[in-house]
DNA sequence: CTCTAAAACATACATTTGTCTGTTATCATA
DNA sequence: TATGATAACAGACAAATGTATGTTTTAGAG
C-alpha cells in the first residue's frame, strides 16, 4: 500500500509529537517530516494542522516549535528538591536544591516543589522520616489537609486545623503534643498534594549539580 | 547600577533557562534576551555560550531552542499504572492500565510498572490502601525487600524473608498473619521500588486518551 | 591614570523553521 | 467513469532564530 489508510499516520504523528514534548523537546515540522521519511514538508504540517484542529494539539503560531499537548495531558515536569523549606516560592537557593523528581503540574500550578521530611510526628498518616512531599504553594487550606508550616522560622509537617480561629497543627503519633502556634508566629507554606518514598538508592535527579 | 556585577545576570539566566527546560518550553536566544530586556541579542547569548563553557547548559549547535540542561537531569518516563498485577512483565493488556506516572528510568530498567494497593496490611511499613508503589521486575531479592508477589493468582505486597529455604511473606501489620507459601504456589512478580501516595484528586496522566 | 576583564550594545548575515500555493496519487463510492 | 476526501508531494517564500564581527561601557587592579 503506497498511502496509509486514513487517520493511521496521524496516529502515528500524534504519538510522535507527545513524546517529544513529555521528554521535554518540542520538534518541529521538517523533524516530524524526517522522523516519518516524507518528502514535502507539507506532508507533516498538514497532519500537524488537522491534529490541532481535532483538539489533539495546541498550537503556538508562528513560533518554533510551537506544538503543545492540550491542558487536559499534564506534561511531566521537575519539580526541585529542598531540604529546608525555602524562604519564597520562587527564592529557592540553586545550592539548597538537592535534586529533581517529576511531577504533573497543572498548567496553573507553578508552585510546587518538593520537601524531604524529618522526623517521625506524621507516622499515622504513613509519612515516615526521609519520604518526600511535594508541596504546593499559592493554595487554599481546608480542615484535615497535611500543611508545611514556618514557625519561627524552622518547618514542620502537620495536619492543619483551625478551631475558635485558633490554628492548630496536629502531629500523626501520640507522643507528640499539638500545636497552637500563635498567628504572628506562623506561616503556612503550602499544602502537601503527594508522598513520595524511595526505597532504594535513587540518584536523584540532577543530583550533584553545581549550578 | 548600570551593568551588573560578573556572574549575576549569568546566574540569573541560568535559572530562567533552566524553569524553561523544566517546563518543556526551550527558549530561544531572543527570548532570553527579551527576558532580562538586552537591547542586543548577543549579550544574551554570550551569557549561553559562557554557561555552555562552565558545563551548565548544553546546547545542539544550529538547532532552534537548542540549549538543554546537562545529562545529569534527565527527561521523564511514564509508567503504566494497574489496578491488579499483570500475568506478565510485558502483558499489560491496555484496557487494564489505569494512567500512567512520570518515573525516573535508568535506562536499563523498563520494566517498571505501577500498581494500586489495597488492603491494610503494610500500614507498618508507611504504605496505607490507595497507594501506588512502583514495582521493578526482573530484579534481584533480598531479605527484607518489600515485593509484589502472586499466591495462588492473587497479588499481594508483603515483606520478603526467607528463612531455612522457607520464603515467609510478612504483612507490617500485626493484624495480619505471616504467610509460608508452597514455592509452587508462590511467583515474585517484582521489588517495590517506590511508593506514592496523592492526596488530591489526581487525574493520572493519560486518563482517558483515545491516542 | 592606564590597563584589563566582563557586561552590554549595534549591526549584519546565515541557517533553521513556519507557511503558502499548487499538483499528483490513492481509495471509496455513486 | 466521475467525484470527493485524504494522503503525499514539489517548490518557493517569509519569519524566526542562531551566529559572527566589532564597538562601547563599567568596575576594579595596578
Amino acid at each position: 500500500m503506497a498511502y496509509t489508510k486514513p487517520g493511521v499516520t496521524r496516529n502515528r504523528i500524534y504519538q510522535f509529537v507527545r513524546e517529544r514534548l513529555l521528554d521535554g523537546e518540542p520538534p518541529t515540522v521538517r523533524e516530524v517530516q524526517a522522523a516519518f521519511r516524507m518528502r514535502a514538508v507539507q506532508s507533516a504540517k498538514s497532519h500537524l494542522d488537522a491534529l490541532v484542529k481535532e483538539g489533539r494539539l495546541i498550537k503556538i503560531p508562528g513560533k518554533s516549535r510551537g506544538y503543545r499537548l492540550p491542558a487536559t495531558v499534564q506534561p511531566n515536569r521537575l519539580a526541585p528538591i529542598v531540604g529546608r523549606v525555602p524562604a519564597g516560592p520562587f527564592n529557592i537557593a540553586v545550592e539548597e536544591i538537592e535534586g529533581y523528581i517529576p511531577v504533573q503540574f497543572n498548567a496553573d500550578e507553578q508552585t510546587v516543589f518538593g520537601l524531604r521530611v524529618s522526623g517521625d510526628s506524621m507516622i499515622d498518616a504513613g509519612i515516615l522520616h526521609g519520604d518526600i512531599v511535594l508541596v504546593r504553594t499559592e493554595t487554599e487550606i481546608h480542615q484535615g489537609d497535611i500543611v508545611v508550616a514556618m514557625i519561627d522560622g524552622d518547618a514542620t509537617v502537620k495536619e492543619f486545623r483551625r478551631v475558635d480561629d485558633q490554628v492548630q497543627l496536629r502531629p500523626r503519633n501520640d507522643n507528640y503534643p499539638v500545636l497552637s502556634p500563635d498567628s504572628e508566629d506562623l506561616t503556612i507554606v503550602g499544602k502537601v498534594v503527594e508522598i513520595r518514598r524511595y526505597l532504594e538508592g535513587v540518584s536523584l535527579v540532577g543530583e550533584g549539580l553545581n549550578g
